[in-house]
DNA sequence: GCCAACGTTGGC
DNA sequence: GCCAACGTTGGC
């Protein structure tokens, strides 16, 4: 069995919140919309059911990671991105080649206590994450597993 | 609301 | 294939 990744999706919480997602039935999301090939990439060739999800709320007060999902599903076609009338309609992309995947995301836990982009970046074990560099605008990134750990103890500590 | 840093688009 | 213009992201 492959070893388990870990990856940090991105999320405006007025858009579609952690809370959303665990009042979905059975917790369970399609995670569609993604328009990026770098984060499509990371989709449709690296991710496997069971890797781990930080659940990060940006443009938010506070912005942090406020809980963890599971990858439920692996990559299959964003059926959004050929949907005229969907936000992310893609002329580009058709049922026949599909530009655009997205996989499933199940709620795992919420955190006790939200880890902010501020304490990311003060902590050492953090401060290299690809989400504090300075222009990484990517929705969905890699995360190590250290990182990974560092992340979920703080936030079920409770405070 | 500002604006820096990206990714994408399209003219050449 | 270059690169300027444009749109988007997302912290502040």
């Amino acid at each position: 069995m492959a070893e388990r990744k870990f990856w940090l999706f991105k999320s405006e919480p007025t858009n579609y919140s952690f809370d959303d997602l665990l009042s979905e039935e059975q917790q369970t999301a399609e995670w569609d919309g993604v328009r990026n090939y770098q984060a499509r990439n990371y989709i449709r060739d690296e991710m496997k059911a069971g890797d781990g999800v930080l659940f990060y709320h940006s443009s938010s007060i506070p912005t942090a990671v406020v809980g963890t999902a599971t990858i439920a599903r692996e990559a299959y076609p964003d059926n959004t991105a050929w949907d005229s009338k969907a936000k992310y309609y893609d002329p580009k992309s058709n049922p026949d080649n599909p530009t655009w995947m997205m996989v499933d995301i199940m709620a795992d836990q919420r955190f006790a206590h939200p880890v902010t982009l501020q304490e990311i970046k003060k902590n050492p074990k953090l401060s290299s994450m690809l989400l504090v560099r300075r222009g990484m605008r990517l929705s969905i990134q890699p995360v190590t597993r250290e990182e990974w750990e560092e992340i979920v103890a703080l936030g079920r500590q409770g405070q």
